[in-house]
DNA sequence: TAATAAGTGTTGCATTTGCAACACTTTACA
DNA sequence: TGTAAAGTGTTGCAAATGCAACACTTATTA
């Protein structure tokens, strides 16, 4: 379960979703959830499954952006959707809560004994994102795709604490998340490791610098 | 003043300060304002003046990954910063307020009538910052600068609702928003205007197609 | 387990881009 | 108001990158 219900209890959470009049709607695969839902604020929880958020080019060209998969948060919170520009669509069968954002301050709810809980993990989760998003930023601001990759190498190594570690995605998502092209991305890899900078195997990555 | 207070009275403001023991600092221009904090999570407000957020290479380049000005946020809700690839640095005379994010639920403010108010403030501003990232996110990962400087004048056009509408910020700073070297940028914008797509006059832009 | 899909590594080539070095204009401010 | 600083536009060139087209390996699943 997402983030948002931590430290409360499944009756705490079932009171929760009523008094915040959460909906859930469950999606097939390739569907534009997006499509026929109104513009007013909303968060949106994915329950399972995963999604791609694309941006729709001036002439036809599209581009994601980024993929949420079970936990992660959108909506407007975090994207402005007002705007047929950006498509949401679901990988594979999603189940998606949503919940108004006007609700998130009824009075019900914060009369409620678990409210202060709930507002933190809120706060939490819109932190965490933006934490996410902004770590994203950094590596795509560089210039070269060698930048990139060891921006990439070493913040993995910082969190994982050692010049060694297992990547969390595979090559193909990592150019994806890193905005270049895959072979290109290969190639330089390759360089790196020609010019002893870092060993790899598999998703396995030692650095050696 | 900042949006974390809005809809609030100065009385309440200086009362939410106290309340949250939140703490005012000013520094000089040119100040690396993180080298003397702890590592706990905080919430940072720009009073006044501006910063540039730097990310130093493995190899010493420093790369301006945002620059924030009065009113915004930074702060562990917003950035890691708790490793010494980050910097902070004051662009000008900065004034900055400190909130120690344990403050924002302890048991006195809780209690207060303006509760509510200041965490849909805070919500609303951790959202804000999330729809900014994410905006940059989507030019970022355009392939070619082409894309990026019409995907930025297109989100311009919709937000300013026409064809025509002035830049809010210079061609330099553009080029470092969409992480490009300003002079391509430059011969792009001018490839632009040959082939008909858009005209330019100073920051006043008309898109033709 | 056979067949299909997804992921990986390589390479040639054209294009895009960054870099450097200009000249020129506009803005800031002592 | 004069001088320095910041911003703009241009261009040649080398380097980096995207694209396309492969072959091959590793999952996935009917």
């Amino acid at each position: 379960m997402t983030n948002l219900f931590a430290n409360l209890s499944d009756k705490e959470i079932k009171k929760l979703m009523q008094v915040l009049r959460a909906n859930t709607v469950t999606y097939r695969k390739n569907i534009n959830i997006l499509s026929n839902r109104t513009r007013d604020d909303y968060i949106a929880i994915i329950d399972s499954g995963s999604i791609q958020i694309i941006y729709n080019d001036y002439n036809g060209n599209k581009t994601i952006i980024e993929e949420l998969s079970a936990g992660e948060i959108f909506g407007s919170l975090t994207y402005s959707l007002n705007n047929d520009e950006i498509t949401c669509i679901t990988k594979e069968e999603t189940q998606i809560t949503y919940i108004e954002y006007s609700q998130i301050t009824n009075d019900e709810i914060i009369k409620s004994d678990f409210y202060i809980i709930f507002i933190k993990n809120l706060i939490k989760l819109l932190s965490d994102q933006l934490n996410i998003s902004n770590q994203r930023i950094e590596l795509l601001t560089m210039r070269t795709t060698r930048d990139k990759i060891l921006g990439y190498f070493n913040h993995q190594s910082i969190i994982k604490g050692g010049k060694t570690f297992i990547m969390p995605i595979n090559f193909t998502e990592l150019a994806s998340y890193l905005s270049v092209d895959r072979s290109s991305m290969t190639r330089e890899i390759s360089y790196l490791k020609e010019e002893g900078f870092i060993k790899t195997n598999g998703r396995k990555i030692t650095l050696l610098y």
